[in-house]
RNA sequence: GCCGGGAUGGCGGAACUGGUAGACGCGCCGGACUCAAAAUCCGGUUCUGGCGACAGAGUGUGGGUUCGAUUCCCUCUCCCGGCACCA
């Protein structure tokens, strides 16, 4: 970058100045100046504190707020400036704004950070906190700090705490066992994320499964409200809404009890279960006659007693256990099982069906077993198909396509049609048999109709440290007891250091040493804390009430929910909204909030992709190249990558395609050099202009410099302008046909920007529009007083549509345009539909649906008009030669069609 | 594997309700300015054939509905997000 700066006394200085005003405007864009200025005013007027104002229309918009990882990355840059330009919107059109910033503050990350670096978590949070709000800040976003909400912070988690004690006095938060990850050499329970290929990410060790005490919520209750309550989601996008749903996963089915067998009986006796039966659920009792085998989880009771007298099928549940309960494993791993030589009776007929032990049956869902019916089921069909089980036939399709199910699997084997060989209900259509065989089940007592959920209880117990403590205290008389609410918070000691072994809260007894609430007599702390959802599942009721030490929330959040407009990525469409609506539904439920759904409007923004460079050398781990270093060369239609080493050797780096921005990747692109290089809105401009915020963003630092390119554009556009002095006002009768056509382009652009910015949230085009606007003010040479009006209006549109965008340039702008009141107090201008009317317009002809001409035609032409127009159209008349037109199609104010 | 989404010039994308495919930007090519370069400004830029007027083809694949399909329906391929302890 170069330029002179003009000397104090040019006179192009001088002319700088605004007469209006007095305000002086520099030649040059120089971001760093103008963005500090702009904050500096707004700051200075603390315009983004929001109040309640019952008077004004309130709007409360909503980015996810991060994780505290070190430094802002892209993804966030994204969010919150699609948040940004939504509530600088809404205040220019006078809605009273609340956007509110916090801090994601408890999680995993901090304790690996300790363990890499020697720094206690709290100590590395709130470093990582200071230094990403200055972030935040040099953005320029219109966010009230005032609101802050951190939830490592006592005054955050407190009511983590007030509200589970609440939840487990309504029974909506209980304790049961849950299974996790244990690592037997750190002796420590791990993330799924720490487990890599079955083995510990620090120790290499195989990792086990372990039964232990966990807290829950009762999610489940509320599955039906989930469900039905996204009808009303009107501001979803739908696709969420179908995730949610499939996730929610309510099926209507039938409960079968299958009595056991006397061999199963006895073994269970042995091992001092009286158990009478085994349950399972299916949507499809009509193929119940085609059952050949029982499925069971390797954790069931029945799978453990078979266990003790058969060390090959004992070897088989260990090795089950052993294995992954993730779901995306369990569907895809190879399908395996052992049988048991026991047996249960069939509910109907009283024939015995042998029990299996199935890998990809779990405990956890459901009752952990599972009919096998081979010839309706395709996981069924390939489980009997590789242990040699009976296919029973037992639905006919309606159309007669096949007789017998046979291999290969074919999908309609599986669908609804007509039972065969089912007794006295054969012959039936699956539907009608589905209920008949369930009536009959259930006058026997061996079955009922029932629902089914796919959504699991949620377990909330972390044997972490960095996380908020579960507020209970394990008393050997009392048992289990809340700690007091007037003793709430229990707080987390922040100076320790957790070293991989183990939760450091259990070797810390001036943590865990307490007096019974109840007795007195010594107790144990709780010494798990919460899962990080509980955090963020009501930190945006907090913002509303952030200052009251008194109560979890209070009277302002019913002025401020639900939320008007929430930003986040989609990689958070179902855990996150999904638990919030709920933790809505439950303080509803307690009468502590007046809305069932948090969220009004949806927008869930796509990711933020780079280019991937990897090398993978001969021996040892591949290795990632960020793009910055990568050089590219192409010869002969055949492009290749080269980074030079730091020994200034050449080393060919191969490109692995675009991938999410990540660590791991070494594809990021830190804002913080992009805001010191080019200024916030640069960054601003091109995170909106590169791709609508509900797709994926390809990074381009071409893309960027053009961004840098368009302000300092505008910014000369608009200083070649001022320079000429203040303009006349405008005098709509007295403009010629030029002046005309700016006008209508300007008030195009603004019709465009308002719809494209408040209705379908596409800032690109919005951009594109405005840069459109300026394409043609910079053609119209017209310095007459009238021209030059026209211009002024021409630029102030364009900086008004520009503002929710690039705020600190339009600041400046502003002011240089002959203002005095701050662009963000400005009225987001209305449409002068005089300026849009034109008296004649363009259709487009076609012969056969092909482009073949254009005609001119009054605004108010009729058909019939049109339609002799179109056929003296020489164009037209070669095309269709002497042949009669079969049919002319005519689009008002689009086209023509002529059908020949 | 299951659920959800995506695919349009050399590149990012536009075309909103079935009606001009490629707005806007990037890149590239040519020109102006300059001793020169950068910056800036002006013009061109889907592909194929043609000096040109113009013609033909074209929105991941294959098919269908329609006067007309990037848009609706069916089929397949590839890529991305989620799958319950990453956040």
């Amino acid at each position: 970058m170069s330029g002179r700066v003009p000397s104090p006394l040019s006179k192009k200085w001088l002319l700088s100045v605004n007469p209006g005003t007095g305000f002086h405007m520099d030649e040059r864009y120089e971001p760093a100046a103008v963005e500090r200025s702009a904050q500096q005013c707004w700051n200075g007027a603390r315009s983004f504190a929001a109040t309640e104002d019952p008077s004004k229309e309130k709007f409360y918009c909503l980015s996810m707020f991060p994780y505290p990882s070190g430094r802002l990355h892209m993804g966030h840059v994204r969010n919150y400036t699609i948040g940004d330009v939504l509530s600088r919107f809404a205040r220019m059109q006078g809605r009273n704004v609340l956007q509110p910033m916090g801090w994601d503050a408890f999680g995993l990350p901090a304790e690996n950070a300790a363990m890499a670096n020697g720094v206690a978590p709290a100590q590395w949070t709130r470093d990582n906190i200071a230094y990403m709000k200055k972030q935040l800040q040099a953005l320029g976003f219109a966010l009230d700090w005032e609101r802050e909400v951190t939830t490592c912070d006592p005054s955050y988690y407190r009511w983590n705490q007030w509200l589970f004690l609440r939840m487990r006095e309504q029974g909506v938060a209980y304790k049961r066992t849950g299974v996790v990850n244990w690592d037997p050499i750190d002796q420590t329970v791990l993330a799924n994320e720490q487990v890599i290929d079955g083995r510990g990410w620090r120790t290499g060790a195989l990792v086990e499964k372990r039964e232990i005490p966990m807290y829950y919520l009762n999610i489940t209750a509320y599955a039906d409200d989930l469900l039905g309550d996204l009808a009303m989601l009107s501001g979803w996008p739908e696709r969420v809404k179908v995730m949610q749903a499939n996730w929610i996963g309510r099926s209507e089915g039938t409960e079968i009890t299958f009595p056991l067998a006397e061999d199963a009986r006895s073994v269970l006796r042995t091992a001092g279960q009286e158990v009478e039966s085994l349950k399972v659920f299916t949507t499809r009792a009509d193929t119940l006659f085609g059952v050949s085998f029982m499925a069971i989880a390797a954790e069931h009771p029945l799978a453990l007693a078979a266990g003790t007298r058969d060390p090959a099928l004992q070897e088989f549940v260990d090795e089950c256990r052993r294995g992954s309960t993730m779901e995306a494993d369990v569907a895809t791993m190879e399908k395996k099982g052992r049988r048991t030589g026991l047996h249960v009776l069939h509910p109907l007929t009283g024939k015995p069906v042998e029990v299996w032990v199935a890998n990809y049956v779990l405990m956890g869902y459901g009752e952990g077993a599972v009919m096998g019916v081979p010839a309706h089921d395709e996981r069924d069909f390939e489980f009997a198909s590789k242990n040699g089980i009976d296919i029973v036939t037992v639905v006919r399709p309606r159309d007669g396509s096949w007789q017998r199910v046979e291999a290969p699997w074919r999908a309609s084997y599986g669908e609804l049609g007509i039972t065969v060989d089912s007794g006295e209900f054969s012959g039936q259509e699956s539907r009608a048999a589905v209920t008949a065989i369930t009536t009959a089940l259930d006058k026997k007592g061996l079955g009922r109709k029932r629902v089914q959920f796919r959504l699991r209880d949620w377990g909330i117990s972390r044997q972490r440290y960095w996380g908020c403590p579960i507020p209970l205290i394990h008393c050997e008389q009392c048992g289990e007891v809340a700690v007091p609410d007037d003793q709430l918070p229990v707080v987390l000691p922040e100076d320790l250091l957790p070293d991989g072994s183990g939760n450091p809260l259990g070797k810390t007894p001036s943590f865990w040493k307490v007096d019974c609430p109840t007795c007195g007599k010594p107790a144990r702390r709780e010494t798990d804390t919460m899962d990080t959802f509980v955090d963020s599942s009501w930190y945006f009721l907090r913002y509303a009430s952030a200052a009251n030490a008194r109560a979890m929330v209070d009277e302002q959040v019913k002025y401020w929910l639900p939320v008007d407009q929430y930003i986040g990525g989609i990689e958070h469409a179902i855990l996150h909204l999904l638990y919030s609506r709920f933790w809505t539904k439950v303080m509803r439920d307690l009468g502590l909030v007046t809305v069932g759904e948090p969220f009004a409007n949806l927008l869930t923004q796509g990711m933020v992709l780079n280019h991937i460079y990897s090398h993978q050398p001969a021996v040892g781990r591949q290795v990632y190249f960020n793009p910055l270093d990568v050089d590219e060369e192409e010869q002969d239609d055949v492009k290749r990558w080269f980074v030079i080493r730091t020994d200034g050797s050449r080393l060919e780096v191969n490109y692995d395609g675009l991938g999410t921005m990540s660590k791991s990747k070494n594809n990021g692109v830190d804002p913080q050099s992009l805001v010191e290089k080019y200024g916030a809105d640069t960054a601003r401009l091109f995170m909106m202009f590169a791709a609508p915020p509900e797709q994926t963003l390809e990074w381009s630092d071409e893309g960027v410099q053009g961004a840098f390119r368009f302000i300092r554009r505008l910014w000369k556009i608009v200083y070649q302008h001022v320079c000429a002095g203040s303009a006349e006002p405008l005098e709509r009768a007295m403009l010629n046909t030029t002046q005309k056509d700016l006008r209508r382009a300007a008030y195009q652009a603004l019709v465009k920007v308002t719809d494209d910015i408040g209705r379908r949230r596409t800032f690109n085009t919005a951009i594109a529009a405005v840069m459109e606007l300026l394409n043609a003010a910079s053609r119209f040479d017209d310095r007459s007083p009238q021209g030059r009006a026209v211009a002024q209006e021409a630029l102030e549109i364009a900086v008004i549509g520009l503002s929710p965008i690039i705020p600190h340039a339009c600041h400046e702008l502003w002011k240089a345009l002959g203002h005095h009141e701050a662009i963000i107090d400005v009225s987001w201008p209305a449409v002068d539909k005089e300026a849009l009317s034109q008296d004649a317009h363009t259709l487009v002809v076609q012969v056969n649906g092909k482009l073949r001409g254009r005609i001119s035609v009054a605004v108010d032409a009729d058909e019939a008009t049109i339609r002799s127009a179109v056929l003296a159209d020489e164009t037209v008349k070669r095309f269709i030669g002497d042949t009669v037109p079969k049919k002319i199609v005519v689009v008002p104010k689009k086209l023509v069609n002529v059908v020949v």
